[in-house]
DNA sequence: ACCCAGGCGACGA
DNA sequence: TCGTCGCATGGG
């Protein structure tokens, strides 16, 4: 039977819809007006928007820890105005803050992000997001009608290569069961790089075949909390070429990967790539 | 047809 | 250590 539990959060100036869909994440779909449906680790939701109120409606079996989930998954309880302040003392960030300020990071599980970010190399945004839908919808446990958890990785290091086909993963499914292997036998643990300092955390990320620099940084910041990481992919460098070209205020600190979430968001909105096809580094 | 995509690994110099 | 190229797939 349906469950009805609905948690209920401020969100001040939140903008649930963006936040979702503005490439941090590939774990929800437009599911109904204003509603959105998706998966965050072991944890299955309804989620929608009522100005400054979220309300996240368990899909699953809710237990006692859900409700800190996913206040801690959307970022209700930081303190973007804070961050807003700081950022947008510097002209050009303002820019991209105002453009679309409800934006949050969402503190996703690595494992989740690590699959996500393997999948999204070379790739576009609604390729990342029906490729990811169909790696836990074959592979993953239900959780919910419609709604599945990515594979454990014990779940997908059990699959011989051939079995990825159907999802049209091209050359990253390679790299997904290698990733798969290297987390279940305990070569790349999350708790281990959780400790360590960047630059080890991040090699020990790219032990995986088919994790690089760009990758591994992205897990280590949607994934892991590492707020201080910029990932640089064409967008990004784009924008810095363009607007930023001492790189981003000193002032953001180590929040710098979440004033990012910003720029690459304004990038892909007004930085038309045909423009700026032949810009370097 | 051609170019591109939230890159990476292989290879040659 | 640094460029360059092929890679799977599919949308513009």
């Amino acid at each position: 039977m349906a469950e009805k539990t609905i948690f209920q959060f401020d969100a001040y100036g939140f903008d649930l819809a963006t936040t979702l869909f503005c490439g941090q994440s590939f774990s929800w779909q437009v599911c109904g007006q204003g509603v959105y449906q998706g998966v965050a680790g072991r944890y299955a939701a309804k989620v929608w928007q009522n100005d400054n109120l979220l309300f996240v409606q368990s899909l699953g079996a809710a237990d006692a820890g859900e409700k800190a989930f996913w206040q801690h998954y959307f970022a209700v309880q930081e303190d973007y105005p804070a961050l807003h302040a700081v950022f947008t003392e510097n002209q050009q960030l303002a820019v991209c803050i105002n453009h679309c300020p409800g934006i949050r990071m969402l503190r996703q599980p690595f494992w989740d992000s690590l699959l996500s970010f393997i999948i999204s190399q070379n790739n576009h945004m609604q390729r990342i997001a029906g490729i990811a839908s169909r790696l836990r919808e074959q592979f993953g446990d239900k959780l919910a009608q419609g709604v599945y958890a990515f594979p454990t990785p014990a779940q997908l290091a059990s699959q011989p290569l051939e079995a990825l086909a159907p999802l049209r993963a091209g050359f990253r499914a390679k790299y997904l069961l290698d990733a798969a292997q290297k987390v279940h036998s305990g070569q790349v643990e999350e708790a281990a790089i959780r400790q360590m300092p960047l630059p080890q955390a991040r090699l020990a990320l790219q032990q995986i075949y088919g994790v690089g620099p760009k990758v591994a940084d992205c897990v280590l910041l949607y994934g892991m909390g590492r707020d201080e990481i910029i990932p640089m992919d064409v967008w990004m460098k784009r924008a810095i070429q363009r607007i930023f070209p001492q790189g981003l205020p000193a002032a953001c600190g180590d929040k710098q990967g979440i004033a990012q979430l910003y720029v690459f968001h304004w990038a892909r909105e007004n930085l038309p790539a045909k423009e700026n096809l032949h810009l370097k580094e």
